[in-house]
DNA sequence: TCACTTCGGCTACAGACGTAATCGAAGAAT
DNA sequence: ATTCTTCGATTACGTCTGTAGCCGAAGTGA
């Protein structure tokens, strides 16, 4: 079944920063969402708060009124998005195969030794 | 600032099925550009001839004057892009590790038998 | 040589994105 | 109650992106 409600609008750059936050420690207020990233991406609270409200108005975060103010918590899973993400990238690269994408990054020295030990690791698993 | 590496203005998806026509089949004419994607994308020549000439600005893609026309061919290796989209996607969804990603792919089933059997074999060669 | 066709080059324009200032209502302080 | 402070909401605006129209120079056929 495909929950077909959400998978709204895509979410941008700049608003998956946000996003992060909120998977990190959900339900926050706008302050200290900005407390979180204000200073990573050189930002102003004015700037977190219309991130937020684009991502309420694409029903990617919720609110919860909290007395006067608002929390904010993700209404999309962050392995939804992350799935979704990389999978565009692989369709959209590689033609919807993974290999070549584990190639590209094994040749662009993009995999540590721990990468390829838990990469085996869950190829064994997988194995059964 | 870091590595201002030349070469470096971002190319938009649409441009990327452009570059991807011009990796294709190198030199080509704008027309042949169209009759490559315009039917599957649904563009009209106009909107080629338009992302050409941004792909051109960026430096992306170079132009040999045809006598009267001109034709294009990619000025960056399809390897060059295509790794550094997933580094950037690594980076951003995974902290730069690769093995989530591969665990990620496990679990949305985006890795076919086939997959799993390639990347073994590239894991088999890289041991050693 | 003179319409007619072909191209590349500018121009256009709406929607998304990044970034942020300003406004107005609700609370807090005095 | 009056003012001060907080927030969310609204508005702003330049850039990038997707899509495409128009224009003028060059080549073609008669």
């Amino acid at each position: 079944m495909s929950k077909r409600k959400d998978a709204g609008e895509r979410i941008s750059e700049a608003e998956h920063a946000i996003m992060e936050v909120l998977w990190d420690s959900s339900p926050a207020s706008a302050a200290e969402v900005c407390d979180a990233v204000c200073a990573k991406r050189d930002w102003s609270i004015p700037t977190v708060k219309t991130l937020l409200s684009r991502l309420v108005q694409k029903e990617a975060v919720g609110t919860t009124p909290q007395g006067r103010k608002f929390l904010y918590h993700p209404l999309i899973e962050r392995s939804d998005y992350v799935g979704g993400e990389s999978r565009r990238l692989v369709d959209r690269l590689f033609g919807g195969r993974a290999a070549p994408l584990f190639a590209q990054l094994a040749e662009s020295e993009a995999l540590t030794d721990d990468d390829l030990a838990e990469i085996e690791a869950l190829l064994r698993e997988m194995r059964k």
